[in-house]
RNA sequence: GGGCGGGUAGCUCAGUUGGGAGAGCAUCGGCCUUACAAGCCGAGGGUCACAGGUUCAAGCCCUGUUCCGCCUACCA
């Protein structure tokens, strides 16, 4: 017997340190690119290559280590695709922030020189994001790591590119879209973020030329007026009927513009008359297409006011704005302002207000993609879990709106497009072409514009596995089993990856899509740097060690809700895991050697710990299948601590300590053994390091315990039955010891002082179970004696606890206060006449006794009996 | 405007086909009982948001109301 086995308290950080590295060494995540075996395969949600471990991360990786950890052990040969994602516009950001400090920019750069400086910027700081992973245990595949601009996946992109435009889904146009005049690139509508705004409305007159009135419009940005070139009215707008002209002047410009008739118009919105600006609003744009409206840039891609604003050109569009107000409001046309909450779009990466506006992108036609991402959730080929976010996925793909997929920015992959500067022709293709297939110049000149980031990370789950490729590792991993993400990136990831998975690849790109929540702060709000509340994973991590965390964000991982995180918790998950450190240092210093055997003499307590470990391998599993990981922690922490540490290790001491003889400590250490053992593997998916450790400390096995085997499909597992009988009698045990405590604790009485208890029933099965197991509960409850007997007189002094079908009797002596004891008894009396009450009056209901199924109404007459069982023995009293 | 989720103990939340209202933390009381004071033993605490309905039976199903949160949308 040795107590140096493990420390006293258990240290996370050298032990995770080691022990991921020797993962690493020793190839455990490797996936084979064939194997007889079930393939299991989730893809990583590719993490910003410029991005910091946040809370989001930290969950989103934790669930995907239990599910591969979890398969492996479960004998699956597993794929965790891990890689980063360049996010152009991030990236861009970024490093032109870097180049501003050095009082540079790109465009000084030049194009050439900019890009390579951003790859310089990811070779220094873009693998951050990766060791943070490997710091919370994250079981990818590193040895197949990839990037969506590296070689691989760039050919992978520029193949879908030209296929989608051969196949006529990509195509070129001058249309309104969203700018952002910071990043300076068009955006598409899912990257602007609405928020809500007070602002006004201001009614602004536009005369008639003849002087003769005019016609008011309302309108929530008069910047724009500088690009209207129509003011609309309803056609059937009484009010409008019978003008004087047909024209109204602009002003500030005094130009002449036609009122036209549209029936876009709500009549009953501000005066019923709207100013059309096709070039700085897509309704208008829309009218405008209707009308044959001139379209006028007023304001520029810098945002600042162009030619076309005469006087006002060179004016930021918001000091614009002020300045057309001033001027309307001198010329007597500002009519009325009034305040109103309306939407403003932001850029999602620099939260710049948006700016509609017109340009040439390119866009990828998106309903028949859409319509074949629907049928594939409908039918069920594809499952999302939690089932609410079907109708989401469902909604938005029924109402998508083609894609923007050209960005005005450097930073991504350049669209596979050349224009002859001789004849015009464009030439689509995988690689840059020597000559114009039409008239044979050489002048190409390539398109400038980048793709959309999220075009290659559409293509992420066969783009990884080597497509075009045909590789093995396509053929055994897709389509992949899992995916696992959060809600915020359903559409623009999720979604695009179904639509773009079964154009390529005929298939779905994954069976299931889990969406789980987003960590919150404490107080339920989002966290953000503006906050304050971030609460970063790392510092969490070495307070409280990753085993801690990753336990902590499993367990409050309920579906469809988010998850608020503390310190506080994580805290008290640390205590979890040491509670575990500590119950396997006691089994330690019994475990001097291996005990594989399970002896068919077993106690029992033996046998209803084998009992419930079995119970909890089930739960884990089926609640892990389902992806209910909360209720799997929950199953785990619950047998551990209150079953296998409360009761357990208790009941077993006096065998270990060898005071039931020696056969009995063989059997007991062999019972001791298997479930240390087999809980650590159960363990291992939620709390990699320690189980690991602790697994190396254990004797008899053997090399890391991600080679082990999942304790359900193992030999030894014909051991692990269950055993309902066992388990009711202990429940039995448990209740006459905790009957006995309980008295102990409202009198009182010091633990060190040792009672005499009478345990009275009618019950001969009960009498001889508590009889054979008298020195358990004597040990268990601190005994002097312990009388069993048929059902006589109450002892004098004493207190009383009943339990089903038994009487105990704790002798109090000269000790027992005969109030508080009566007090307490009357409680309880009080307490099971209520209990009675409700059951009887269900037993006196003949619709309950004619209607309800037989079993519920055998239950409750049971339970009745067994009342009234109880109540009886309170009489004497 | 449309949609979704939520309201259960002081706090954070479980509660899977309707039949015993639960956990963790916090609080209170007692313990250094030979793995663990990061611990052990025990106790108290709830009109399951509100109002109806279905049912023998409702936290759970239906209708309405209300409060909170989120997503989505081209009424200037």
């Amino acid at each position: 017997m040795s107590t140096d086995l493990l420390d006293k308290g258990y240290e996370p950080h050298e032990v995770e340190a080691r022990w991921y590295e020797f993962w690493e060494k020793n190839r455990l995540f490797a996936a084979k690119d064939q194997s007889a075996q079930q393939s299991y395969s989730i893809v990583i949600p590719p993490p910003n290559v410029t991005g910091v471990l946040h809370m989001g991360h930290a969950l989103n990786n934790t669930l995907q280590d239990i599910l591969c950890r979890y398969r492996r052990l479960k004998g699956d040969n597993v794929l965790w695709m891990p890689g980063t994602d360049h996010a152009g516009i991030a990236t861009q950001n970024v490093v032109e922030r870097q180049l501003a400090s050095e009082g540079t920019d790109r465009h000084e750069l030049g194009r050439d020189k900019f890009i390579e400086r951003v790859w310089a910027w990811r070779r220094e700081s873009g693998g951050k994001i990766i060791h943070q992973l490997k710091r919370m245990g994250a079981s990818c595949d590193w040895e197949r790591e990839r990037f969506t601009m590296d070689e691989g996946l760039s050919l992978a992109v520029r193949k879908v590119f030209v296929k989608l435009y051969e196949d006529g889904l990509i195509y070129r146009g001058n249309y309104i879209i969203n700018w952002c005049p910071r990043c300076h690139t068009a955006l598409a509508d899912l990257e602007v973020e609405h928020e809500e705004k007070d602002s006004f409305l201001w009614h602004v007159k536009y005369p008639f030329p003849d002087g003769s009135g005019g016609i008011t419009v309302a309108t929530t940005r008069p910047e724009t007026m500088l690009g209207d070139t129509a003011v609309a009215v309803h056609p059937d707008d009484e009010r409008y009927h019978n003008l004087p002209a047909e024209e109204v002047i602009l002003p500030l410009l005094n130009r002449k513009i036609p009122v036209i008739r549209d029936t876009y118009v709500d009549r009953s919105f501000g005066t019923g008359g709207l100013k059309v600006t096709p070039a700085h609003d897509p309704n208008d744009f829309e009218i405008g297409k209707r009308h044959n409206l001139p379209a006028v840039k007023a304001i520029g891609d810098d945002g600042k006011m162009t030619a076309e604003a005469g006087r006002y050109e060179g004016m930021d569009r918001f000091e614009c704005r002020k300045a057309v107000l001033r001027d309307l409001e001198e010329q007597g046309l500002l009519i009325k302002t009034e305040p109103l909450k309306h939407n403003v779009g932001h850029c999602y990466r620099c939260r710049t207000t948006i700016e509609p506006n017109l340009s040439i992108q390119g866009f990828v036609t998106a309903k028949p993609l859409a319509d074949r991402a629907l049928a594939a959730v409908r039918d069920g080929r594809t499952r999302i879990i939690p089932e609410m976010w079907k109708n989401t996925y469902y909604d938005w793909l029924e109402n998508i709106r083609d894609w923007c997929i050209s960005r005005q920015i450097w930073w991504g992959h350049q669209i596979p497009a050349w224009t002859c500067e001789d004849c015009g022709e464009l030439t689509v293709a995988m690689e840059a072409p020597t000559s114009c297939a039409k008239c044979g110049s050489t002048k190409l000149v390539q398109d400038t514009d980048v793709l959309d980031t999220w075009f290659s990370s559409a293509l992420w789950p066969f783009s990884t596995m080597g497509w075009p490729e045909h590789t093995p590792l396509l053929k055994t991993f897709y389509p992949t089993s899992a995916l696992v993400t959060g809600f915020d990136i359903l559409f623009f990831w999720v979604a695009r990856m179904m639509m773009m998975g079964l154009h390529f690849m005929d298939d779905v790109p994954f069976r299931d899509v889990y969406v789980h929540a987003l960590v919150r702060d404490e107080e339920g709000q989002k966290m953000s740097k503006s906050k304050g509340n971030v609460i970063d994973p790392l510092v969490v991590i070495n307070h409280y060690g990753t085993d801690a965390f990753r336990f902590t964000l499993a367990a409050f991982a309920a579906q469809g809700r988010d998850v608020k995180m503390s310190e506080k918790r994580v805290e008290g998950y640390r205590h979890f895991i040491n509670k575990l450190w500590n119950a396997a240092r006691f089994s330690l210093m019994h475990l001097d050697k291996p005990h594989p055997e399970i002896s068919r003499k077993l106690s029992l307590p033996d046998q209803w710990i084998l009992s419930r470990l079995r119970r909890v391998m089930q739960a884990v599993e089926s609640n892990l299948d389902a992806y209910h990981f909360n209720e799997a922690a929950g199953a785990l922490y619950h047998f551990i601590w209150h079953e296998f540490c409360d009761w357990y290790l208790e009941t077993v001491k006096p065998s270990l300590y060898g005071q039931a003889g020696e056969e009995a400590k063989q059997a007991s250490l062999g019972v001791l053994w298997r479930v240390l053992r087999e809980s650590l593997i159960l363990l291992h998916p939620f709390i990699p390091f320690v189980t690991e450790e602790i697994w190396n400390k254990l004797p008899g096995t053997e090399g890391s315990i991600m080679n082990a085997c999942y304790p359900s499909d193992n030999a030894a597992s014909a051991a692990i039955v269950l055993h309902p009988e066992a388990e009711a009698r202990m429940e039995t045990v448990m209740a006459a010891i905790t009957g006995i405590r309980n008295i102990r604790g409202e009198m009182n009485i010091p633990p060190s002082m040792m009672l005499d208890v009478r345990v009275q029933s009618s019950d001969e099965q009960i009498r001889s179970l508590i009889e054979a197991e008298k020195a358990l509960i004597t040990d268990l409850a601190r005994l002097k004696t312990l009388t069993v007997e048929k059902p006589g007189e109450k002892p004098k002094s004493a207190a009383t606890a009943i339990i089903d079908k038994a009487v105990i009797f704790v002798a109090l002596g000269g000790i027992i206060d005969f109030d508080k004891e009566a007090q307490r008894l009357e409680k309880e009396l009080a307490k099971l006449e209520k209990e009675i009450a409700g059951v009887s009056k269900k037993l006196h209901n003949e619709d309950f006794l004619s209607k309800a199924p037989a079993d519920v109404v055998d239950k409750v007459k049971e339970k009745h009996a067994g009342l009234s069982e109880k109540h009886k023995r309170f009489r004497p009293i």
